[in-house]
DNA sequence: TTGACAATAAAACGATTGTTTTATACAAAC
DNA sequence: GTTTGTATAAAACAATCGTTTTATTGTCAA
């Protein structure tokens, strides 16, 4: 029920750990209500009871897979990018908004995984359960702020505040629609979804971006 | 089980009619998985059989609530943003843009209709069903088709495809997102998500794409 | 060696699922 | 008036759901 459990013994969760990895690629292909107990169970090699277990319910499961493994990814994005903006050379909108669209789309991890962790937070946008609150508080916020401060600060000093957000959620829109719309564009462009085609996807947001944020004037301050 | 049935009698389709209502309703709020057969019916004020008797079954009225309510509403969208860029005055990239937005934001309905429509269509665009290319190659498609052509018309000709298409698909996005993810907006704004803060979005949008397309030149040909 | 505890296993639980069956009411056709 | 067919109703169907219970391990502490 509680996380005390794993200090007393070392090698005790290695089901538990297996149950969250199956549990979230399922969760991530099917839906919550779509995937079943036995069919996690099953996929981890362990009995049924095990889920009920380990984790008191079927829904505990589900917010824990998003506690302990699409937050700490959140995190490791949101770092990604931020190192990327600090290697990036000076602070200026397109730095910014590469940064940002490099982090997401391309990302410090494998495809599939990339793949997994933009179909749990596609559904919670379309769908949101209880996990929301949490991913809205713990990581799309902090990376809001993050880009409000970061915009500002390289944006028109009397841009409107209320502009500013609305150029964020552009960006914000961008990207996410960029991930988790990849079957509609590659079935209408004939595009592969490759990293060739994600590198001009990051491209193509990071112009339309720095025009539509209508900032020519700062942007290159020679 | 087919439609020759509603040709005999005059008013025996009330019960059809009012599942088809219900059905659509609840698929929008809790995904297909989550509703179950009695829930329906029950809404529907009518008996749990009569979901098997008029559509054989359950995944059968689901595609049948796109095929008789999304897809017949996509096409009024469609129409709107066709009319409205006729009444626009000369085709410009940001009649386009602006009439396609207010299509998508605003259109032709009440607002709950409005909400269900975008609800069905995200949860779709999350997590594919069979539904999805009944949507994609008969409301997608032709929009998408109108707005290749309608915005290569006025762009500059040496435009690449490629690009005109991660345009096209850029204004999708910001359009689409600022339809589904309005809770997450409000949450972070703490605007109502009224018909003032549409418009606005609406002159966001436009704005920031026009910026985007980068195509001041033949925005003004005066 | 014994007792306690954590983990797994097997079986069963009641509830709910989608679907089918059977019966009934009512209309139009012959 | 009888027949035919459609729509609704009530009941039962087998299957699956999440969860609980009971039993069986293995391991460490007393």
């Amino acid at each position: 029920m509680d996380d005390s459990q794993n200090l007393n013994n070392a090698n005790n969760n290695h089901t538990k750990e297996r149950i969250l990895d199956e549990a979230e690629a399922l969760f991530a292909l099917k839906g919550y209500d779509a995937v079943s107990v036995r069919e996690i169970t099953g996929a981890a090699n362990c009995n049924l009871a095990a889920v009920n277990y380990h984790f008191g319910n079927k829904k505990n499961l589900y917010l824990e897979v998003f506690r302990s493994r699409w937050l700490p990814r959140a995190s490791r994005i949101n770092k990604c990018f931020q190192d990327s903006l600090k290697a990036n050379g000076p602070l200026t909108p397109s730095a910014v908004v590469q940064s940002l669209a490099r982090a997401f789309l391309e990302g410090p991890f494998s495809e599939e995984e990339h793949k997994r962790h933009h179909q749990l937070i596609s559904g919670e946008l379309a769908k949101p359960t209880e996990a929301f609150k949490m991913i809205a508080d713990q990581a799309l916020r902090p990376l809001f702020d993050n880009l409000f401060e970061d915009l500002r600060s390289v944006l028109p000093d009397d841009i409107e505040e209320e502009r500013l957000v609305l150029n964020i959620f552009t960006v914000f829109a961008m990207v996410l629609y960029f991930n988790f719309a990849g079957t509609l564009i590659s079935s209408f462009t004939g595009c592969d979804y490759d990293a060739d085609f994600k590198g001009r996807l990051v491209d193509h947001i990071v112009e339309f971006s720095i025009n539509g944020l209508g900032v020519e004037s700062k942007e290159t301050p020679i």
